[in-house]
DNA sequence: GTCCAGGGTGAAA
DNA sequence: TTTCACCCTGGA
């Protein structure tokens, strides 16, 4: 039993001096699909924690004072927690420089201000690659709901909970076929899901070597993919692949970029994100990141102001 | 009940 | 370069 700073009393945990996560906007916020929001009392005091799975490690992660507490759901040792865990919040990013040169930025200042602590995680490539490529043309609950099921059908249990199951391998997913995605509610998207799985299953494509590889090699190896354009590609090089190079462009991120930056009129999505690349280099996917989380709170602040609000400034926009 | 948008892609025009 | 079909789920 330990007994942390903020007063936290938990059996077999372990603190990651990680500096400040905000675990909303990093691990739900649109980058990863299988974290839940759990609270948790301690003591007296009632915490947000978000509920999921690291590698093989069914986990849940508190927020802390310069830093994060882990627990294991899995009745196994907090011990080998600690090196998965920091490797998957992408630790080696340079978020110092990041913040140090886009502080007087129109756009990334305030999101930088507002919300510190966001990260681009560095997740297992094939469930990234899974997951983004069932991203095509739903939202983020959709995803969450088709992904969680997925894993829940296919994975292999690790936890108390029937959403503590890791990501189901290629294999599987291959094995399972297009028909049985389909009655999961994938949709279309099950017929692009079933050729990558035997892509990465058969070992013709190595997602692994991909992070040693160039940018724009594994990019496009990705795209080679069917059902994998550039802006899936470019979720998977930034989440998963080593590719902080990456700027991920949709339609969200295109209305933010003529908004706050000089990015000609007519751009199409191919030359925004050459643009983008460009303008922010390394700190492509951290920008990308910061700028698609403001636009979205921007987007649900006036959905909350209601149509009233909606009518009154109908004439600008 | 209907309507619509949602972290796109591939193929045809 | 632009347009269209593709599946389906939740919210208005």
């Amino acid at each position: 039993m330990t007994t942390s700073e903020n007063g936290t009393v938990t059996a077999n945990s372990v603190f990651l001096p990680v500096g400040y996560v905000d675990i909303e906007s990093t691990l739900d916020g649109g980058q990863a699909f299988r974290w839940w929001a759990e609270e948790t009392s301690s003591n007296d005091t009632v915490v947000g924690a978000y509920r999921g799975i690291v590698g093989r490690r069914a986990l849940r992660v508190v927020e802390a004072d310069g830093g994060l507490i882990v627990t294991p759901v899995d009745g196994k040792d907090a011990n080998g927690l600690s090196h998965s865990m920091i490797e998957y919040l992408g630790q080696d990013q340079d978020l110092d420089g990041f913040r140090t040169k886009f502080a007087d930025d129109p756009c990334l200042g305030p999101a930088l201000r507002g919300y510190s602590g966001l990260r681009v995680l560095r997740q297992d490539p094939w469930e990234c690659l899974f997951s983004f490529i069932t991203s095509s043309t739903s939202n983020i609950p959709r995803i969450k709901l088709n992904v969680g099921s997925a894993a829940e059908h296919l994975g292999y249990l690790v936890g108390p909970n029937p959403r503590d199951v890791t990501f189901p391998e290629p294999e599987v997913i291959a094995e399972a076929g297009e028909q049985f995605l389909r009655d999961l509610g994938f949709g279309f998207r099950a017929k692009y899901l079933v050729p990558a799985a035997e892509a990465v299953a058969s070992g013709q494509l190595k997602l692994t070597d991909l992070r040693e590889a160039p940018y724009a090699e594994a990019r496009h190896e990705l795209v080679g993919l069917y059902g994998v354009g550039e802006k899936v590609a470019d979720c998977v090089l930034a989440f998963s692949l080593d590719k902080p190079e990456s700027f991920i462009v949709d339609r969200h991120i295109l209305r933010a970029l003529h908004k706050w930056y000089d990015l000609p009129d007519k751009a199409s999505l191919t030359y925004a994100a050459d643009w983008a690349r460009d303008y922010f280099g390394h700190h492509s996917a951290l920008a990308n990141q910061y700028m698609f989380h403001r636009e979205r709170l921007a987007r649900r602040a006036s959905e909350w102001g209601g149509a009233h609000v909606k009518r009154a400034l109908s004439e600008d926009e």
